[in-house]
DNA sequence: TCATAGCTACTTTTT
DNA sequence: GTAGCTATGA
């Protein structure tokens, strides 16, 4: 017997060695998944399969990047690069890339990251003369966003009866007017959205007979990870791609879907059986990740669901500590007792600081956990919430990047046209769109013919400079790498250098982010052919902007790092570790308010306790607070209804409140009367009265001064640094700097009474003194 | 044309 | 509590 296979169950094992046919592998939280999918990986290529006839999706990069380390590692192989293993979005738009043209898109088309989609919907919206406070962006992306997931197109939406019954009685009837010009304007502007990744995919394969031929010759052996939160286009999709071999294998786990609210759909799971004439179903049951403890509770709690896929988990594990649940008077106590848990367990237990997770529901929770840990000087790491590619000043430089390689994008020329300030306002702005949309062209082309649409002369000018920089920016596309540009760009554009001058806290970290923007790029360009990243050893802009814009939060975080890691229970998924915290279980929050209009909605919440719970090896903490802080309010809470699904035999109850830690109580909710809970709480409500208190008057107030009698602005031509300055509001001071371009000079002065500002000389007066 | 202060709406989860 | 937007003065 091959080496690989030792060390696997039976069930494991006949799911690694069932290589052809339709395999559908029900695999239990902790019974060994990535191991079976890596080890049948391996085993394929060891019978002789090209690793180019390989394809392997997964929905995370994380999940990616392990299965690739993994099967690499069992094979001890670079063969292991050739491998198709990514996420559904990566590995698709590396296709889309390659097939571009045929759909009428440029290969370096842009992909729109959330924020620059709803910003897309917003601008239409408001074009179609629709009143965009009650057409949210938010909610109209999130219909489109649907309907695509469900492969429904503009004209489908148009003539759908229930999407539009549904619109009319949100008394919302243009949604799909909405949908069907932002579908328009993303593809006049060279981009596709991430939902577009899967449809234009689908729409790929479904118009051209030739591709799917193609892709379906070259993928023999298809693998699907997490396949219980597929949605309805990348069921298609897999079902095309599959068609030829049927040599498609789905690992997943019904109890563990918690994406429905991304379009996923369980159906996937039954329809899979029905879609194939022989569908061999293995179910992986044995756990080998938690305590027999942990596991019993698991299953309980999971009962409490209707129509799931009958399977029985167990574990050949220690019994192992009872199940901790922790009652706290504030959320603030909550971070508190999981700090001071943490300190004790690495002492007594011999912990490191990456053997704790803290999880929970949404990434709002995460202050109060911090807060406490940074007070302990416990080190940690927040997966989750915005990524670095997202922060305001990253996004304004990579949109300079994103221009240069796509002039048509007009998100990124809209949020840099005038950053750096080069006076090109808003009327300016407006106007070149209304051009570009009387004429059909895009807003680029609109500004390279600026002199034909009769801008005043400064503008015509800092538009005509503009144009000029970014062309010459375009020239070096051809001959230089994603680093070098960036680099030039960096130097050329005054970003850079005003990033540099703001000496606020802020300001030095936005500049340490560019510099760690731009190590990053160097990084890429000098790191060899990685192929999941695209075309192999490509090191153009292009092919990074593509790759950049998939990675999340998670992605740039080192998970091996020795601290304690806080993240949402989704993006826990698939993660294990030692000890587990799971915080701020109370009603309305877990299970979430938003999630409890339907049953399914309330089983879905139920599947992510499920997911948090099944997180845990050793030993398991359940926490909920009394009061908790949420949109700025005290608010009360009960504890979740999930605890009470958990037998009594397998908690362990405490207390902890105000100061007094650990303290047991003998009734189950412990104490409990709202009066006494106001009680408790009110001297906390006090403290941060008096913090925000004496915040607002930590704030530098201004000495007021009037102007001289004889004060008279001096000509701006005229100054100088060094020089002394009358500000009519400031007061005296002397000229520190002189910067800016000529339309729009600026002064920084050390004002005697004020300190430094930075004046715009276009609008202050100001008059020399002496 | 730009920066600031004050107001509002938002928080469920993510590729 | 805060990001993001609007009205306002420079």
């Amino acid at each position: 017997m091959q080496d690989y296979l030792k060390g696997l169950n039976e069930r494991q094992r006949d799911a690694v060695l069932t290589t052809d046919g339709p395999l559908m592998i029900v695999a239990g939280a902790g019974s060994g998944k990535t191991k079976v999918l890596t080890t049948r990986i391996a085993h394929l290529m060891a019978k002789g399969v090209d690793s180019f006839n390989i394809l392997a999706l997964t929905f995370t990069n994380k999940a990616a990047a392990e299965m690739k380390e993994r099967v690499e590692h069992i094979l001890a192989s670079r063969e292991a690069r050739n491998l198709y293993i990514g996420t559904f979005h990566s590995v698709f738009a590396r296709i889309l890339r390659a097939e571009a043209h045929r759909i009428g898109y440029p290969n370096s088309f842009t992909i729109y990251d959330t924020d620059d989609a709803k910003s897309v919907v917003k601008a239409v919206t408001g074009e179609l003369n629709l009143d965009v406070q009650h057409y949210k962006p938010n909610v109209v992306y999130n219909r489109i966003s649907s309907a695509k997931n469900a492969l429904v197109g503009p004209k489908e939406y148009l003539t759908d009866y229930h999407l539009q019954q549904e619109d009319m009685r949100a008394n919302r009837p243009m949604v799909g007017h909405i949908y069907d010009a932002y579908a328009k304007r993303c593809f006049k502007n060279g981009a596709m959205d991430f939902d577009d990744l899967l449809f234009k995919m689908y729409e790929l394969l479904r118009g051209f007979p030739e591709v799917l031929s193609k892709y379906q010759h070259k993928f023999k052996y298809i693998m699907i990870d997490e396949y219980q939160d597929t949605n309805p286009a990348q069921y298609e999709i897999i079902k095309l791609l599959g068609a030829m071999h049927e040599n498609v294998c789905v690992v997943g786990d019904d109890a563990q879907s918690i994406y429905s609210f991304r379009g996923a759909t369980i159906e996937n799971i039954l329809q899979f059986q029905k879609d194939y004439d022989d569908v061999k179903v293995i179910k992986l049951e044995q756990n080998y990740r938690s305590t027999q403890n942990i596991l019993t509770i698991a299953n309980e709690v999971i009962k409490n669901n209707k129509g799931q896929i009958p399977k029985t988990l167990f574990t050949e594990n220690a019994t192992g500590e009872k199940i901790k649940l922790v009652r706290t008077m504030t959320d603030n106590d909550e971070g508190k007792y999981i700090a001071d848990a943490i300190q004790e367990l690495r002492l007594r237990n011999h912990y490191v600081n990456k053997d704790f997770a803290i999880l929970y529901r949404t990434n709002a929770q995460s202050r109060s956990f911090e807060e406490s840990l940074r007070r302990m000087n416990i080190p940690y790491t927040i997966f989750g919430g915005i990524s670095f590619y997202q922060r305001k000043e990253i996004k304004d430089f990579l949109s300079y990047l994103r221009l240069i390689v796509n002039p048509k994008d007009e998100e990124a020329l809209k949020r840099i046209i005038n950053y750096p300030v080069r006076g090109i306002g808003k009327t300016s702005i407006d106007r070149a769109i209304a051009n570009a949309n009387e004429r059909n062209i895009s807003m680029w082309e609109v500004l390279e013919a600026a002199p034909m649409f009769g801008y005043k002369a400064g503008t015509l000018q800092a538009i005509e400079e503009f144009v000029m920089m970014i062309r010459s920016f375009r020239s070096m596309l051809e001959t230089k790498n994603a680093y070098d540009i960036a680099f030039h760009v960096g130097k050329q554009t005054s970003f850079v250098k005003e990033l540099f001058n703001d000496k606020s806290t802020e300001g030095v970290q936005r500049y340490e982010n560019i510099q760690e923007l731009l190590n990053s790029i160097k990084e890429f360009t000098e790191t060899p052919g990685n192929e999941e990243s695209g075309e192999v050893g490509d090191k153009s802009l292009g092919a990074y902007l593509q790759q950049i814009v998939l990675l999340t939060d998670s992605d740039q975080k080192d998970p091996n790092a020795d601290t304690v890691k806080l993240m949402t229970i989704h993006a826990a998924k698939g993660l294990e570790y030692p000890v587990v915290f799971v915080g701020g279980l109370e009603e309305s929050l877990f299970p979430n308010a938003m999630s409890l209009n339907t049953r399914e909605e309330l089983e879905e919440e139920r599947r992510l306790f499920y997911v948090a719970i099944t997180r845990a090896k050793g030993r398991l903490y359940l926490t909920y607070a009394n009061t908790r802080y949420r949109f700025g309010q005290l608010v009360q809470s009960d504890a979740s209804r999930f605890i009470a699904e958990i037998p009594e035999a397998y908690l362990d109850h405490s207390y902890a409140g105000g100061g007094v830690k650990n303290q047991s109580s003998s009734s189950r909710w412990g104490m409990g009367s709202a009066f006494e809970r106001m009680q408790r709480g009110a001297p906390e409500q006090k403290e941060r009265t008096i913090v925000s208190t004496l915040l607002n008057n930590a704030k530098p107030k201004e000495v007021s001064h009037t102007p001289s009698p004889n004060f008279i602005p001096s000509d701006i031509s005229t100054l100088a640094v060094g020089q002394k300055v009358e500000h009519q509001k400031f007061g005296f001071g002397e000229i520190v700097t002189l910067e800016g371009s000529a339309h729009n000079p600026v002064a920084t002065i050390r004002f005697d009474q004020n300190g430094e500002k930075k004046i715009m000389l276009n609008y202050a007066k100001l008059m020399v003194v002496g």
